[in-house]
DNA sequence: TAAAGATATATAAATATGTGGATATGTTGG
DNA sequence: CCAACATATCCACATATTTATATATCTTTA
């Protein structure tokens, strides 16, 4: 897949994605959910300490863009990573921010 | 090197730069550079048809960001991609946006 | 040094994003 | 059904982004 054949669209889809995770909080967020891990809104809440609605409002966007899934479980939400290998990008610009 | 153990900082600069790319004109920028490829102001201005100022403006910002590096040739700037492994994120974003 | 080309900055208006408090909605167990 | 717990949404405010026009700065050459 060569990213520079994207059509307009895609490159919107793309930059929705990238943009999703470019946040200190989700980038954060995403952090939590490597390795197949699932977590629910107020895990993700108390571990980051930030307000409820702030976590599932992030949560929100970030399974808006494609970059998490949810699954209810009881009356808890767990988030999971949607897609494993995009742990290569947290990986890939913190060795670039050096 | 685990981006989990980013110290707030870290985490600031590592967003800052996927912030930097992800933008529909800037994912297109980055993908005008690869491969070493250098790129004056006015060239991009007139590959992506977009204004001077807003190709400068962009520029500046995927450079302030470290991005993208510059260097003066004669009455031109000249970018370039600063750290190549940088496509590794876009071919990651696009294969997982489809 | 003046003119022209190339790039950067200032400004302003429209739009988008981030945050947290309050409230609504969904879910389970009694 | 009601109480409690969990999550999502609404609202309001502050801040940031995007874009283009106009203007300023920088660089070369005549």
């Amino acid at each position: 897949m060569e990213f520079k054949d994207l059509n307009p669209e895609s490159l919107e889809r793309a930059a929705g994605m990238l943009k999703a995770i470019a946040h200190p909080l989700r980038i954060s967020i995403v952090g939590c959910l490597e390795d197949g891990t699932k977590r629910t809104v107020t895990e993700i809440h108390n571990q980051l300490g930030i307000e409820q609605s702030t976590a599932s409002h992030h949560l929100g966007i970030l399974k808006d863009r494609g970059v998490l899934g949810s699954k209810r479980e009881g009356k808890n939400t767990c988030y999971f990573l949607k897609h494993e290998n995009l742990k290569t990008i947290l990986n890939c610009v913190s060795s670039c921010c050096q």
